[in-house]
DNA sequence: TATTGTTATACTCTATAACTATA
DNA sequence: TATAGTTATAGAGTATAACAATA
């Protein structure tokens, strides 16, 4: 979803109830995720699954299928396909599990490692041109709001 | 995408340097919005697409096809799909254009507005619970942060 | 002739179920 | 008998191309 812009807001000034809060935390995260999005879709030729693979794998190191599996929230089946892309792309390799040969261990190539930083320079990118624009007393507010941003998606 | 709890982030503590800041911003709001998402599937039946239709039509009142698809990012033809949908549950209606007999008006019906509050109430309830649990200064830097976070989504 | 929307068709991504191999 | 992963198959969702109606 996308929206024009100049276009008004629901957020326009800082919410004064605890709950108007989560309402507009909600719309204003929803929104600068989607623009976030965006901005890496224009210069990205990997799916969103193949990069958050890569990003799991380099936070993690080497993790089984069902790990990855559980970790990205899709079912088995989906993960033996996108490893599989991953696999035939170079950047990453399966290994049988040396004591349980049941189980795959994925671990990325130094291939990735490449595609990687210049992933998350690509999304940086954007976001740190328009972190230029703000004040410094606004730069201090998302300084102190991101920690707790972080937070709340872990609980 | 989904992380474990408890999993060791590179979020911790504020970010001392803009670049830090950048990346830091990019990877909590992502997180936060992939679990603000996640919260709303366990609990609507409705899909991504029909719900931000909803969401845009409420905000804008009627809209053609053509501007409902540049809006959102789909292909025209996707959103003939996404409307049909939305016509066969009875939240909106098509309507000839009066003018131009050429295009279609999409309009909500009043049985969408209960289904857009309800929407929205659930998936406020899961982070207002969440900031419940903040102190009120962190709480504080939030309400300060949320309108920075909307400048951002719209620039 | 250009534009708006729809239909036809194919592709991608995902899931469930069945299968193989190891434990 | 249970578990890890793969293969087979089917169901959403999307896109491009072709088409119909209108301007």
């Amino acid at each position: 979803m996308s929206y024009a812009k100049g276009m008004p807001t629901e957020v326009a000034r800082a919410p004064r109830t605890d709950a108007g809060l989560a309402s507009a935390m909600r719309v204003s995260v929803m929104r600068l995720a989607r623009r976030l999005r965006n901005e890496r879709d224009a210069s990205e030729d990997l799916t969103a699954n193949h990069l958050a693979v890569l990003g799991t794998l380099s936070r993690h190191g080497a993790l089984t299928i069902g790990e990855l599996a559980s970790l990205e929230k899709v079912q088995p089946p989906s993960m033996t396909r996108i490893v599989t892309g991953l696999c035939e792309k170079g950047l990453a390799q399966r290994e049988p599990g040396s004591d349980d040969r049941r189980i795959v261990v994925v671990r990325l190539t130094s291939a990735a490692d490449a595609v990687i930083q210049e992933s998350r320079r690509r999304k940086d990118a954007w976001l740190a041109r328009q972190l230029k624009e703000l004040t410094p007393a606004e730069r201090q507010i998302l300084r102190e709001a991101a920690p707790i941003l972080e937070r709340l998606s872990q609980a």
